[in-house]
DNA sequence: CCCCTTTGTTGGAACGTTCCAATAATTATG
DNA sequence: CATAATTATTGGAACGTTCCAACAAAGGGG
């Protein structure tokens, strides 16, 4: 309705002091005497004043705004990433300004540009689109943090992910204390995340003696990726798959069934994330559960420790998902299928 | 790393033209030169600069900036209204700024606070928390509009959500169309949404002469309170289910497959919502579903409509959800359980 | 009682834009 | 060719803050 919102002027007329004094109240300063100070916060609270951001930022040349780009926000995994963020970044008195990739890398870079635009003091990256030399354009301009991905080391840039490799190796070490051997992993295409988790299962294999068994089915991160890439698994008649994460470990485990075999029973199937949705009791999924709120707490924390000392040296946090055991494992049978 | 950024006053000094020129060619005005528009994007363009949105706005006195407020990102259906929001938004030239709830009232009052310190210039509540008072409040303050909720009207305020009534009958049609008569519902707990889809339940039940089959149990909207519901539902030995919404409806399912019955053959599950999650090949779920971007996109539209006339009469749009009929109902079986 | 500190308070200049009224340059008109 | 009309361009005043240097008022020490 009121086409002017009220400024810091009217409070300073109706308290009967300066816009100068009224700045310092409002901002809390000490120099204030006790008596203007009531006098000002009851003028502002009387007229319903709020501080316009856009003049705040303008003459303080800082915005006390971070950005956060997600890949997509249709995926549970960037918003439970995201959670962790928004709580800390609101702990320390910023904001967020959020923005959505849609999965389409040109847009990505235009919603950088948005953010840009408004100022903001610090960037984070929970998406791994961006190539190398965009990234170290942005990472360039502004202190930037991603989280997800540790394939690029970019000086001055910090990095906050899961350590992939790890954990696919957890992943195959339960299946193989289950007494699988015959374990196929369904990769989650051209990635630097499916990269480590497919090298991780691997190593594992390796490990255990079981080179010769080891299969890489080409997948994807999606419900029907997986799907597919467990059909074509079933070839290699497994007694287990390890799935590069969790939306396509539940495609994969509606082709186990549809084939009529079930899970675990005849087929154990373990995902990739740790997904809220995973944890369903109708899908009851186990699974190699990173962290996800406290990665993006983390990334939040260390782009503000950045912003607070601007050169230090790039951080590199790697912390470890721990295995979450739930209803889509267990032993091997010990009678062959066939 | 550059401490202060390149200004049109820079530019305008490269291009050998003034300020005022700059600002002209920039926001693309018709009466600037061809000459002088080629020189100065391209003097914008070898500075990297890029137009202050807090001095824009601060100039200009409007944001272009829409605020959007979502109870909690964890729920799918928010984020995928969101997607709606954003597309739309984006398309007419605006930025949004995300501010998530968290399933938490007195954050959500916060949050709300801080997007008007970002002089927006309207409001997404993707959220039925806020109390009428509080609402009529923000109304009052600044273009609002609603999504998923329309038990308050507020003069001035759009509204846009899918007719809950009519969808809980279509759900229960469809049900009895399949032969079932014990149908129970797995109510959503005390809010407006849950409200109007019991209400649906029981028209439905009435209009085909089974209100004495009738049965509400009390549930909630998660996981685990359409667990506990089913599992006391199935005192009632139905044939089947309506569930307040589909991840509820996940809940219900892994109760009955866990009491030994499955689904469809013994009982039927059907949910509300819509959400991708419930079409994933291991969920498969059947249910009425919301076109959910669709109303986000439609809230985004009546806002800006909104802010082009701003004194118009509140719209409210309900739009219809189509049934879509996957996996979890069936007919049911001729022969009685017990 | 004068000067020095301390404590409050103030006006004005910035911040990077837009917008307007005024000017300069160009073209059309008689 | 002078003048009017049009088209390009410009400087300056906003916008609502913060920040700083300067000032007023009040104590404190000599």
């Amino acid at each position: 309705m009121s086409l002017s919102r009220p400024t810091i002027l009217d409070v300073a007329s109706r308290a009967g002091v300066s816009k100068s004094l009224v700045s310092l109240a409002l901002s809390g300063s000490p120099k204030v005497s006790e008596a203007s100070r009531a006098r000002i916060e009851r003028a502002a609270r009387e007229l319903g004043s709020r501080p316009n951001a856009a003049a705040w930022s303008l003459a303080a040349k800082k915005s006390r705004t971070l950005g956060v780009l997600v890949l997509d926000l249709h995926n549970p995994v960037f918003a439970e990433i995201l959670d962790g963020v928004q709580t800390e970044v609101r702990k320390q008195g910023f904001s967020t300004m959020l923005v959505s990739g849609g999965d389409d890398p040109a847009r990505e870079g235009d919603e950088i540009d948005t953010l840009l635009q408004f100022q903001i003091e610090g960037l984070v990256l929970i998406s791994h689109r961006l190539g190398a030399e965009s990234l170290r354009q942005v990472a360039g301009e502004i202190p930037t943090v991603t989280v997800t991905r540790d394939d690029i080391a970019i000086p001055g840039m910090d990095m906050v992910c899961n350590d992939d490799v790890a954990g696919a190796r957890m992943a195959v070490d339960h299946l193989v204390s289950l007494g699988h051997r015959r374990i196929v992993c369904l990769s989650g295409g051209d990635n630097p995340v499916s990269h480590a988790r497919a090298q991780g299962y691997r190593e594992a294999m390796a490990e255990h003696g079981l080179s010769d068994d080891a299969r890489i089915v080409a997948g994807g991160l999606t419900d029907t990726a997986g799907y597919r890439a467990a059909t074509q698994a079933l070839e290699y008649s497994p007694t287990a798959l390890f799935v590069a994460n969790d939306i396509a470990a539940m495609g994969a485990i509606a082709a186990v069934e549809e084939s009529g075999r079930d899970v675990p029973r005849d087929i154990s199937v373990i995902g990739y994330d740790g997904i809220r949705l995973a944890g369903l009791r109708s899908v009851n999924l186990t699974t190699v559960a990173q962290p996800l709120a406290e990665l993006g707490r983390l990334a939040a924390t260390r782009l503000l420790e950045r912003l607070e000392e601007p050169g230090r040296d790039s951080h590199h946090d790697r912390v470890s998902s721990p295995l979450v055991v739930r209803g889509t494992t267990g032993p091997v049978t010990p009678v062959p299928t066939s």
